[in-house]
DNA sequence: GCTTAACCGAGACGGTACGTCCAGTCTTCCA
DNA sequence: TGGAAGACTGGACGTACCGTCTCGGTTAAGC
């Protein structure tokens, strides 16, 4: 099944090339914000010719999808370095026994990371092109937010076999209790974004709503 | 504290003129999508000179929103009229005494809603402008989803008291464990939307994750 | 005959209004030049209404021929209070009897009136806007420099009965022959305009090329 | 001295492209007039992008000059064609040793050529437009009437020489006499313009308005 | 080691939309 | 009812980018 129209040969693709343009396009988002990035503006800082970017990526959404993936990518193998533990798990959750200390603890690191502005800028451009751009957006679900979420159901997992989670309860969506009010609170500004308010969310999910 | 620079005489505006750039707007965005709709467009397809559009708003985002809170009001006061019962409330959560059919009852209607393509296009357009646009973002968030919100508050309070809710519960956070859910599935593609997920989401978050 | 439309009623006129187009048009056309004046400007400057500039003039071209007209009309009136001589004749040429002095001597003040800059701004854009403007072209010419030809007619036709000119010439053409040359250089730029060259034209006309 | 900024490299010009623009704007300017030829009509008309002219002209007169040069270069490569004669110089005045006869026969020329519509309307537009743009009318006698006005210098030096002229004359300034009342009448509307009139130029000018 | 095919930087090209400025018309309210 | 004010439709302005298309130059693979 050969590819339609000459496809490009990636062998001899510019290594020097794409990692200017993924600075280029990461730098600008970040700067001057993503309405404002344009491809010409990511060429011209890259230092590159438009076809260039033409020729591998279909759109400036696909562009700082992978410039995106590429510094997370990055940002996850820095993180394992520094956690020598045998847990290879990169940005694992932690299973201490203590599923609310547990999940209290991760909230609070994703709170971090909503705040640092390396990572929010494209990141918010992603979710924000994924809402109205189908296709980017399941994308944008599949390679960088449905790992995060997987993590969250190994522990919710875990945690049903240790007894602490009602057994029929299905994981995939408990999980969208603690994490979904987040996500909307930093993705429509709902609402201040604290530690305390994770932990109540915490709480509140797995305690929940009515009187016990 | 005068106004900045020449502010058009807003009694002498156009009703005609504004109706039909609501109506261009939306059924614009409905049909090519929200990337693909233009200010010239509107402007086209609404019989009006591109400079009445820039007169009155400051963007197209801007112009959608109006159009949309247009609409949503229209929407709001057609329902009313239906709905001949002493309960004055506007789109208000019914108050049966089950808290959890109530909550049921309310999100399959918004699942339905979420689904009307009417009003999916232009909300979602919004949306995911809000999320890159701070200022338009609170504004949307400020006139459309705050309002709808404070219902749930409402409502959860009359449950606190009637003893179906724990009297020491936020019950703006409370809400958020089973409204975000479903608004970030509709925003991020994160999964299906069904009244089964929805009824879950009620039951998950009333009686808790934990064994009882 | 009726006019066919909402003929305006002159003797309602505002006065005020007319003298501050006027004023407004020379002094745009003086300060930002004749293709950068608009009617807008001239209203706003003028403080007065757009249509009551559309209700009395067709264009703009229209607005500036009249207040150049008014202007010349008070330039001129200026002039004759200046002369309390019997000649009542207004800018007329004088007639001393020696027809090259009298006709340098005219010659120099139009060099010097082509150089006023009140009257240069507007008499080019005029001349200009004539040039392709057929219409106004032939009310230009016919009402501004026509009659100021018809002087040099009347003193030519004076110079043949003193036998200074020969008989059987066409004025009308023959004071084509030194009025043109310094028409068309401050016209087009084609040569510089100073009293040397003007008292030139005036022996080359009188005398002819063609050796005596 | 540097080029002041990103100027365009002009060994990359469509050549098609300019082709297109200059016959556009000769036949809009000919068609609906020059203050009704606009960019985007050229642009159009030529099926070419806006920014290709932009690129490369200033302004709607720059191209129009520029087009009108053109088609004067492509008119006198077509003459000289035609004359097989041993005369190189392209449109040159004929010295036939008559010189009245000579001038004549030019003017008459210059005659036809004013009232030939595919010159008129460029020709006049432009004159117009260096009424009022000193820049632009600078220009156009330089590339365009001077280079004329120089055959006449040559044909009246050659005179002088043959003693039909009087040899202290500054020919620069006597081939006005004849030349610029044609140019004005041609400009201003301000009389006819006939094979009669032309003549009586020369012998006006030649013989002088005095009594011999 | 020399050819050759590709990627590459560069940027001109045909287009679309931008946001602004005016033209000329229409409407409202004041004197 | 003339005039000041200014909102209206409409159209051109000059600019910014889009995505496509050449144009040398450089560079790596295959002969």
């Amino acid at each position: 099944m050969a590819q339609n129209q000459s496809a490009p040969d990636a062998t001899r693709r510019s290594e020097r090339s794409r990692r200017a343009i993924y600075d280029a396009a990461l730098a600008l988002v970040a700067e001057v914000g993503y309405p404002k990035t344009t491809i010409e503006g990511i060429a011209s800082r890259a230092g590159v010719g438009k076809q260039t970017i033409y020729r591998w990526w279909s759109s400036k959404a696909d562009v700082l999808l992978e410039a995106f993936l590429d510094l997370s990518g990055q940002a996850a193998e820095a993180a394992a370095q520094d956690r020598p533990s045998a847990d290879a798990s990169p940005y694992g959750i932690p299973d201490t026994g203590d599923l609310a200390a547990d999940l209290k603890h991760v909230l609070r690191a994703t709170v971090d990371e909503l705040r640092d502005p390396a990572f929010e800028a494209p990141s918010r451009a992603l979710a924000a092109e994924g809402v109205v751009n189908e296709a980017l957006g399941r994308r944008f679900v599949a390679t960088l937010l449905e790992p995060q979420l997987q993590l969250y159901v190994d522990r919710l997992r875990s945690a049903q076999e240790a007894g602490d989670v009602r057994p029929d309860l299905d994981p995939r969506i408990a999980l969208e209790l603690f994490v979904s009010p987040l996500a909307q609170r930093w993705l429509q500004y709902t609402g201040p974004i604290t530690y305390e308010y994770t932990d109540t969310l915490v709480d509140y999910a797995l305690n929940g709503l009515a009187p016990r």
